[in-house]
DNA sequence: GTGAAAGCGCTAACAA
DNA sequence: TTGTTAGCGCTTTCAC
């Protein structure tokens, strides 16, 4: 069974090619009675226009690549949601899943496959922060937005972040307000942006409120849940003592939950813990989780619409958008249970 | 500045362009000198060849479609997961994410979208009973693999499903093995084949045990939090009284777990609560939840390698297979608290 | 082994 | 308006 073509079309409805392929794509009034010929044809022909070719032939994909470092972390999942309806909504673009499962290789790989045609244009959410073949794609001319997480070492390149440092300033301000001082801190890896400037607010949050930042009270690690219960012991056995743990990450505060359970302390009223992200994850632990929101619409929205922006060669980008993120109270954190602590 | 073309490459190399493709295609040996200078052409050039139009010529996509109802959804995101990565070691083929939100008109338009040499397959989630183009898909030749859920009006098609009787059958023989007589069903809505085999499971295993199944202690709705919560607070004000419920969905174990807390019940040992799908939320619910796992992994291979199959023109895939599913005991199901219940 | 040329199915520049 | 025709960049017969 031969595909059918415009080709087809055209001879069925005794016009050209060209008038069909206008009159399809709107871009022509053709008068009614050879309109009425060409709808006809099309049913009667079932025909349908193979979307490679006209890609081929439009030199335009009508297609983005999302690129995550996995897809089964939920801001990613929420993120892949709302992009992928955006993209439908603003011209039918498709999206393209790249899941590089945190690994470097895969980053340049995708990178690679992407920037030669496959894409119009790349969201790029890195766990990585260099990545050669991004620099060369963007030289080249893809156009592309970076999400969350910052790459060096790229070509002027429009970024979407939210207020990092800004969260983690509210949350160690909040847990401050509650009373404590001995508060720990659960961060991501240091060669992550988003970890090291939520430790920065974190820090400058401390110090506005004249506590001095004490390293042994913080640990460093991947954003997992392995890893923040591990800290939480760790700092327990070294007989770090805190009344309150920020978590850079809501995995990692689901951990520090954990180990405090194991440890036999009881949350909120001996452990207060803060997360970070807002995952649906925080909603369902007992007790439900504080912790600091991302605005994910958002930030697929405004990513969105400046990668549409720069594909269709709209210039003036903002460069550099910073979205407000907002502390979500719920149960996590109360006030230290030695009551108040001198100054 | 232009792109690089085989053109290009087979001028400067000094050869013709289909020496060029097929050298670079591997389906040709060339004498060593020819080698050396297309691949210093190649390297000098920076040429790449161009996806889209490798593509239409060899009427390959290189792409398969993977249709979602959420791609928030954990279980659909690890599918998603496991699904690109093989795709990705399957010879390089890339997946195309389709977020249907679980409405009709958009599995239909993506169906549709989908079928005309977008991609080379297709995986299906569907959450609706019917799809029109989807029947006229696979028709017209497009591999496709039902995944999880059934569609009606189909031609034959190879299915990948798991034991959602077995599932619930084991969850209720192990509440019944713990004691519990009055059992609550929460299950999913009636046009789900999942929701339907699931409710069957539970009611095999209760005449196994000799318990009429009462439809009071049964309600049926969305596989969400709201749901399991809305259908607890409904059975407790309507007098039923389970010592146990099964849930046909974490989500909805999640609500009646939430329910339950409200209404002041401990779990377990007031009421008992086992889940289904074992979805990483189960662990952080406290008490854990009892529930029965899905292999995704395992799905998304067998889905993987069956459309691989049909692509690539094998014949002969089986059609229906059926995967065991296997009851995951966590904290969040024990004896009643009312002791021993007699015959 | 290598090259010329004819597509893949569509769009768009140019002519009529 | 409508038709003719030359691409988009690649693969692949078919001859040499």
């Amino acid at each position: 069974m031969r595909r059918v073509t415009v080709r087809d079309v055209a001879a069925r409805a005794g016009v050209s090619v060209s008038t069909v392929s206008r009159y399809l794509n709107g871009s022509l009034r053709v008068r009614p009675a050879v309109a009425e010929r060409i709808d006809g044809a099309v049913a009667a022909l079932g025909y349908r226009p193979h979307p490679l070719a006209r890609r081929l032939a439009t030199n335009s994909a009508r297609t983005i690549g999302l690129l995550v470092p996995g897809i089964t972390n939920p801001f990613f999942a929420r993120l892949a949601e709302e992009l992928e309806t955006s993209a439908y909504d603003h011209g039918g673009y498709s999206v393209l899943l790249c899941d590089t499962k945190s690994l470097a290789s895969r980053e340049r790989e995708y990178t690679e496959l992407l920037s030669h045609g496959l894409v119009d244009g790349l969201v790029y959410c890195g766990m990585n922060p260099a990545n050669e073949a991004l620099a060369e794609a963007i030289e080249r001319g893809l156009p592309v937005v970076l999400v969350d997480e910052d790459v060096e070492g790229l070509p002027p390149v429009p970024r979407v972040f939210v207020e990092n440092a800004e969260g983690a300033r509210r949350a160690t301000a909040y847990l401050v307000s509650l009373g404590h001082r001995r508060i720990a801190y659960v961060g991501g890896p240091g060669e992550l942006m988003t970890a090291r400037e939520r430790l920065r607010g974190h820090r400058e949050a401390l110090e506005a409120a004249s506590i001095a930042f004490d390293p042994a009270l913080a640990r460093m690690g991947p954003y997992t849940d392995a890893f923040g219960f591990d800290a939480m012991n760790d700092l327990w056995r070294a007989g770090e003592r805190p009344t309150a743990v920020l978590a850079a990450n809501d995995y990692q505060a689901a951990g520090v939950m954990r180990a405090a359970r194991a440890l036999g302390l009881r949350v909120p009223e001996e452990l207060s813990v803060v997360g970070f992200d807002d995952m649906p994850l925080s909603r369902y632990l007992t007790p439900a989780l504080t912790t600091v929101h991302q605005p994910v619409e958002e930030i697929a929205r405004q990513a969105l619409d400046t990668l549409l922006g720069s594909i269709q060669g709209r210039d003036g980008a903002v460069m550099n958008r910073v979205l407000a993120v907002e502390l979500v109270v719920r149960e996590s954190a109360a006030p230290p249970a030695s009551g108040r602590v001198g100054a």
